[in-house]
DNA sequence: TCTTGACTTGGAGTGCACTCCATATGTTAA
DNA sequence: TTAACATATGGAGTGCACTCCAAGTCAAGA
């Protein structure tokens, strides 16, 4: 597969993609005689990975640390499983955050309502 | 109460407090006659609620707006609503790639745990 | 073969959200 | 009053994750 296939089907840029090969993020992909990307199978389940764990907020280090790991066969498998496990429990926090965000925005938006009917929120704190 | 009290509260630093009010994410704290912040009782209910919306990564550009909107009074009731409700959708897409990330890990975390007794995991894609 | 467009690289630039710094002024205990 | 420390301001610097650019190379159709 091309690059440019690649890119509408994981809807990355370009630019994305050689920038995650570039600093490791997913392992060097095949080339061409011309020096042309070639994209693997293998390649593209790195990407889908890449992709996953970025939209969660994992940091792109631990995901080169991993893609490091993986690189160097089976003797990293600890490694492996308990930087993932590091990168669940910050994943977890970080949703509980959000839990507790999505709570308080539901509560003012309920607040919101309320007051449009009535046409005043004074008798609410400023900022609720 | 200062700006160090505050600071210690919220556990946020004193330049980050400063930032929020230069760029109008908080409005304008209280000062004493010497020119020092003195944050009140609200000042902290808007400090507690850039907190709580920041830490789920509310964008700090509809944060000063909002702000923006909440100091134009009880008119802008439908606007403020309407702003909480766009970002409470982006939330929610938010924390369902989490989830999804979240569901991932754990099974590549089952995986691995599984390759630990075995010490191989030549059966699953180099990336599982 | 030639032209057009896709692809290559290394490096510079961008946007966001802080974070740090220098310099000046306010506050408080001795 | 004075030393020591806290706080003020404006502006520069940082870290992260891209994103863009220039200059050159490769590939495919007329």
């Amino acid at each position: 597969m091309t690059i440019t296939e690649v890119s509408k089907k994981y809807d990355i840029s370009q630019d994305t993609l050689r920038y995650y090969e570039r600093i490791g993020l997913i392992p060097a992909v095949n080339r061409t005689k011309g020096g042309m990307r070639d994209y693997t199978e293998e390649s593209c389940g790195w990407i889908e990975l890449a992709k996953c764990m970025r939209s969660a907020g994992i940091p792109i280090e631990a995901l080169i640390e991993y893609c490091a790991l993986a690189q160097q066969g089976d003797r990293t498998i600890t490694a492996r499983k308990e930087l993932l496990v590091e990168e669940r429990t910050k994943l977890l926090e970080k949703m509980e955050d959000m839990k507790k965000t999505l709570d308080k925005l539901n509560y003012k938006i309920d607040i919101y309502e309320k007051a449009e009917v009535s046409g005043v929120l004074s008798w609410e704190k400023p900022n609720a």
